[in-house]
DNA sequence: TTATAAACGAGACGGTACGTCTTGTCTTATG
DNA sequence: CATAAGACAAGACGTACCGTCTCGTTTATAA
């Protein structure tokens, strides 16, 4: 739990950094998914990735620092929803691509472990929060042509139950439990008045 | 990750054992919340509870066995839900159980560690489906007055906005939050055909 | 290293008690050339001689009091040197009884082990004197027919080499080699006045 | 008794790697004669060294392999016999020299300790032996200017009861004893035809 | 093209925790 | 009521990983 020293990390820009950097996140994701969050040491990476330690030491001072990258530059999914002015359309692709972005073995692994120490490392809850209003901005930006504009509840309440099923009951998301939830959330946004805040 | 040989377990019933366990298992709690699931260390955890790691071990051969006692053995919250034939009632008082629950801060560190290496642990994985079908199973009987069952994805629908604004936004879980999630909640079922599962 | 409290030892009266001691001794005497001096612990031996750890403690409070009962009651070996009067007989003989009862595994490795021990633990040291005093005695015992007795030096003279052989240049001890060690051994008596003391 | 894992052992080059080494060799020595060889635990030594325990495994594998180093690398005895063609000053010579080594406590308690348990390690058998055979070796250079050298079994006939002496009966070597010893190997050599083994 | 700064490899080290083992004592239940 | 079964404290074992610190060597950028 001591905090590492902060050094120096490795400038971005120079080739060797980038090429070191991408060399270790690929290895990483490969490995986290096979070792668990807990199996994921410095010391594995290091030897699977073909580095010494104390380079991911400067590359990443902290664990925590690893698993955001995993999480952020997580493999692009190429089906990123569109927007549109049809909101279930739009609602029901932005679910489908959260499953599969959540289906990712790595980036699974690397949220949860991540949200499972949110409440001791606040850098964990900083990016946790990040993440979360990153997504809830990026779907109110793919909802713009509908002119409509949800609330954070009202965000809470279309990605909650898709999570939960996941990450809880380890269950199966279908797609028509995501019809279910995209329906239900939808009766909601029409019997709300404006402003439809629940304070 | 080496799974700990199973050596035999301290037998319940020794009043001595029990004398040991529970000592044990209030420290921890005391202790989960201020170092964290990772900080839980054996060492430190036999240091406070003036007990030798090796009798831990003996009581709990895994980390994660101590984890689901400390899940399972949560402290009573008094408030418990009743039986009702109001679905609203029982539901919003079920909700703020649940939010209860899992306030109380070492109930909470260890659902958050289980789940996170609940994909790379099958005995954890198991744990956690148990927990969700136990909350499923009770919440239903808990509807037995009332004469409505639900399915189980009508029950994720449910619990799963609380849980995600508790531990993936973060955020607080207002009563208005609850009446909202609730109130669309019935809205669904009433919308539903029987039977109501959405397959 | 501490020193264990001394409880009340089993009466040696006891067929039970005797029946147990001589239990377990068998099982020591096979387990100790398996093992090693350092492997032969306590809770192997109870293991495998159906006992309780207590019992071995109740007997031998501590582990050299055990292993002092392995040295001194070593298996008979039936060729015990008769006395005679032919001095260089009976110091062949003897010899040769001497290199078959430190042949013998068991007896071999809890001599050494007490040996090793004898420099920092009081009663070792006391139990090898006692041991060397006891040969000493009973060689010049089979010496009286001749009417010869020697000196402790020119004991130490006799059996030196051939020990010295066994345990330290780790060799075979032939006939040959103690035909040699009697002959030289035989020319410094005749030389020798009496008394024949290298003081 | 599991052979613990060959990790590689630190450079002999580096600089630091020698003064942490000599260092720790330093306190063993003072130690052991303290504690005994049993007493002379790696916990112990570590914390007297101001080391980690680990540097010590990292030095010293096995314990064996430490209490070689200890009776090889005795301290030095200044007095070291000088070759000469008197072959009785030179066997009197050696044979002082030799309980001057085997006086100094802690390669006394290090070399009964290899002793001990040579029987059930072949790392310390084999130790043992090339002991034995560079005493060997360096005695018969000594003897170079007299023109004699002299088989093993006739070596073993000089030392035998010396160390025999020390160790067993665990009584003193006086010079007298040493001349007696002497005198009477003397014999020996002279009553040898060529070659004079034993076999 | 060469200096100069950085990133990196190699590896020793102090710490801390792990999971296991043995020891000697003490407690509990049982026959 | 004595004894086995076994829980416990104490502490060593051998291992693993962590975070730091040299010290050289390689690579990239700037002079």
């Amino acid at each position: 739990m001591k905090q590492p020293l902060h050094r120096r990390q490795p400038t971005p820009g120079n080739p060797r950094v980038q090429r070191t950097r991408n060399r270790v996140l690929a290895v990483a994701r490969e490995l986290l998914p096979q070792v668990g969050p807990s199996g994921l040491t410095y010391a594995l990476l290091a030897e699977r990735a073909d580095v010494t330690r104390q380079t991911l030491y400067r590359h990443w001072p902290t664990r925590a620092a690893l698993l955001f990258d995993l999480v952020l530059e997580g493999p692009d999914l190429g089906t990123y929803p569109q927007p549109g002015n049809d909101v279930r359309d739009v609602a029901t692709a932005w679910l489908k691509s959260l499953r599969a972005g959540v289906s990712v073995p790595a980036v699974r692994t690397a949220a949860l472990a991540v949200t499972a120490q949110a409440d001791h490392d606040p850098d964990s809850a900083r990016a946790l929060v990040r993440i979360s209003e990153d997504r809830y901005t990026g779907f109110n930006q793919l909802l713009e042509p509908s002119g409509i504009q949800i609330s954070e509840d009202e965000f809470t309440l279309l990605y909650g139950p898709v999570l939960a099923r996941l990450f809880l009951d380890r269950g199966q998301v279908t797609d028509a439990f995501i019809d279910a939830v995209v329906t239900q959330w939808l009766t909601t946004l029409q019997h709300a008045d404006t402003p439809r805040d629940f304070q």
